[in-house]
DNA sequence: CAAACAAATGTTATATTATAACGTTGAAGA
DNA sequence: TCTTCAACGTTATAATATAACATTTGTTTG
């Protein structure tokens, strides 16, 4: 999916600005949250919580599955990571100040996901739902296919 | 969701097309498919697995948990059925003969979920997957939200 | 500082969703 | 009629997620 240049800076980056989103909202991001972001953040493949489990037992947490389920909790309220509903999934937030219309390409070869944010698309999805008097509070969009670099 | 007139008709509408569909492709429309598909039919409120496996055990079936998902499986390979991946439930598919492109309104009051198809929607994804040189299988687009009968 | 409180984490148990593997039955074609 | 294969039965278990209560740790307040 060729999603970073440099994926130890693309990490670095988002464990930096978690850091300052939670100091400027007052939250606690301990040692637990922390390394479950990083986790999270070890790739652009969407993880799964079992997996996080596993990777967290190798190191100093007892991490049974309400460990992960609580920190993934945290993580999704502050904003910091995003579920993919489909493939119940985990991945990071490139834009964790902004962009709640984003949707999802998922790789069906290599299995990475990128994060997108298109104005045509929220204008249609608005569109439709307006056609239908709808009101929306939460839209899943993802979608499943081959990436350029798969090609 | 108010979406549809009478029930009844829009049930046996439903499986009178699914009997004919069968018929076309070869397929066996067995009595516990066509229950299954009944029972999905049932009511726009999406159906869970295991709430169907319930309905099944008071009748004639023995009903364990591949019952019921090899009678799923048929039905979504068949086309009569669409799988809200987000809620993991089930609808009847409205339109069984087309549109490959639907997304869903799910009404987080009355539980009711609508089929949409949307050409402005299509052509805003197919845009947006063109920028990103993503190729395209499958799409999840689920919206929750309010819809207008609860207003 | 110590007590009181609240938030985070530990722990046990269990709910929910789904599939693997193998055996049995019955309908459809040879 | 026989054979075969798809459908279904059955048992077991995998994968995902949460409830409920105990303990620890961090923060606030007297």
């Amino acid at each position: 999916m060729l999603a970073c240049q440099d994926h130890e800076v693309c990490i670095e980056k988002a464990m930096r600005e978690a850091e300052s989103i939670c100091q400027e909202k007052g939250l606690r991001f301990t040692d637990l949250r922390r390394e479950v972001l990083r986790l999270i953040w070890l790739s652009h493949v969407p993880a799964k919580a079992y997996d996080i489990l596993e990777n967290l037992k190798g190191k100093e947490w007892s991490a049974k599955p309400p460990t992960v389920y609580r920190a993934l909790d945290f993580l999704l309220e502050t904003g910091l990571v995003h579920k993919l509903d489909s493939i119940n999934a985990y991945i990071g937030r490139s834009h964790p100040r902004d962009h709640n219309g984003c949707y999802f390409l998922i790789c069906t070869d290599c299995n990475e996901a990128k994060e997108c944010c298109s104005s045509e698309l929220s204008d249609a999805i608005e569109l439709a739902w307006t056609k239908n008097s709808f009101r929306p509070k939460k839209i899943t969009l993802e979608v499943f296919g081959q990436c350029s670099a798969c090609r």
